[in-house]
DNA sequence: AATAAAATTAGCGAATAACACCAATCTTCT
DNA sequence: AGAAGATTGGTGTTATTCGCTAATTTTATT
């Protein structure tokens, strides 16, 4: 299924990139057991590949104000076609909304919110997500703590 | 609550990173309206108050093999301090685990889960997840659609 | 209370150092 | 023999550091 055969260096790379997206190409090199130029024409390739879809800075939620974190499970009519596609979009523009699926289970969607406060996700509920097009229920699960923030994705049955 | 003050500068600046957390310094500067230098030692402070916790690049899962995300939800024996930390810290271990919360509602803890393919999932499910101290039950969500991918935090309650 | 001096903060611009990129050639491993 | 890495050298870009200046706030003194 990967679209991409890769070696024992492609996935030390990866991981490295994971775990820090702004190491110079000398250093990852090193790191990597490669010398420099192979190893950015890997990056390079990989980059042109999609396989790295870009790079970003993770901040401290708590640090910018953003304490609260909500997943919100949401039931909609059943589906048509194009209901569900307006959903979709809608859902995707909101910058409180920082992941969504579509999930088996007892709900339809699985929201990851972002939002200051409590007071800020009431404003958020009320005021946006139970105005969505087909909405039929929905059942917000607050987080109390969190016990693992987003993490490198796992590279283990990769090669190497 | 956030432990920094912000003004419009490092909010931009905090936006452009998480967009692209590899934009050179001078690019930066000018995308927000700042010389190069006093943009880097801005850059350089979030960093070091820890609002910038890091950089990462970001992989497109299906294209490093992993095309299953699992939305697991975990209740767990009447919490005893022990327990629970014991359970935190199994989890937090594990690279299939990419995000793990506690959270209110129905369940106890909700974790999200990253393999290959169904069958890396039933195989993790028993020799792991079922083994885990002080698991009650457990209940699958298995993500069918990608509706938006993990995205940037939203920084609209900053300054500017 | 008002003014002046001092300290703090933050931006700018120039110089130096680090790094990335590219091309060409040589070497190694299968 | 071919594919991929190592090495070298040159070039342009980028980062970092320094001293300087402007604006604001604080403190001191009259």
């Amino acid at each position: 299924m990967p679209s991409h055969k890769f070696d024992r260096f492609d996935r030390k790379l990866l991981e490295a990139l994971q775990t820090d997206g702004r190491v110079p190409n000398t250093d990852l090199a090193e790191g990597i057991g490669l010398s420099p130029s192979p190893c950015s024409r890997r990056v390079r390739l990989l980059e042109e590949s999609g396989v790295i879809k870009g790079y970003s800075a993770i901040l401290d939620q708590e640090k910018v104000g953003l304490g609260l974190t909500v997943f919100v499970d949401i039931k909609v009519e059943r589906h048509q076609e194009k209901e569900a596609e307006a959903f979709c979009e809608a859902v995707s523009v909101l910058p409180e909304v920082v992941m969504a699926h579509l999930v088996s289970g007892e709900s339809d969607f699985l929201l990851q919110v972002v939002v200051p406060d409590l007071r800020a996700y009431k404003e958020f509920l009320t005021n946006t997500l139970l105005k969505l097009p087909g909405v039929r229920d929905i059942r917000s699960n607050f987080a109390i703590q969190t016990v693992k923030p987003q993490s490198p994705l796992p590279l283990i049955h990769l090669p190497g």
